[in-house]
DNA sequence: TCGATGGATCGATATATGTCAATATGGGGG
DNA sequence: CCCCCATATTGACATATATCGATCCATCGA
């Protein structure tokens, strides 16, 4: 899957790119993906399969396994087969790029 | 409005943190918002009416009035009131905060 | 091979959301 | 005082989304 970063502030966003930027940033805008996203940082090791998330997150192994493929689609989340278990954990680089194309330039508001 | 920016990486978020930092990344998921945000900072001294933004959006006034009151909930724009027009801009400090939000620790991935 | 377990998918349902037309509100200008 | 213009709100409607139970798929252990 390719994801793009084309920049909020750099002249005005694309109807085309906003829609792919703002893809990213509601898959973060939901209350138990945010949780999601927290947990796995906080696992031991960084990652963690879905089914330690049910508990914590009080819902059940389709609810969470719906949230975890918006994150993944989002590229928020990669995961990765161990024999039974699906290893979930958070792809920094792309919060890093997420951050990025929230920077506003010196300029705004002057 | 109160806004708070509880980290989603000390420790596994609140489910109460989470709703309301998932408000403003959510007020941010919308194509239609980006574009808004994109619009205000890229306008001359960064603010711009309501009604300069309908034609760029090609959108109805009543929908352009919708998601500025989202932005504005979101704590994301300002207006302020000129007259018969309310000049809108982008509050960039909640920007910065919202990113701070998103900044995972250097311990991420390890 | 079979049963158990983790995960994905499907179907259904309730709720949330984006959109617009119509209407209300509020501030100028004549 | 009345009319225009920018904005806000309301009501209606179509679509999207969150959630769950049931089911299917894949892998491991016995």
């Amino acid at each position: 899957m390719e994801f793009c970063c084309a920049p909020v502030f750099e002249g005005v966003i694309e109807e085309e790119d906003a829609v792919e930027t703002a893809r990213a940033l509601a898959a973060l805008g939901d209350p138990v993906r945010l949780r999601i996203v927290s947990l796995l940082a906080a696992a031991p090791g960084g990652s963690a399969c879905g089914c330690e998330l049910e508990s914590p997150l009080g819902l059940s192994q389709p609810t969470v396994s719906h949230h975890l493929r918006i994150l993944r689609e989002a590229g928020l989340v990669t995961g990765h087969r161990e024999g039974r278990w699906v290893h979930y954990r958070v792809v920094s680089q792309r919060l890093d790029e997420i951050r990025e194309v929230l920077t506003p330039p010196l300029a705004v508001g002057v």
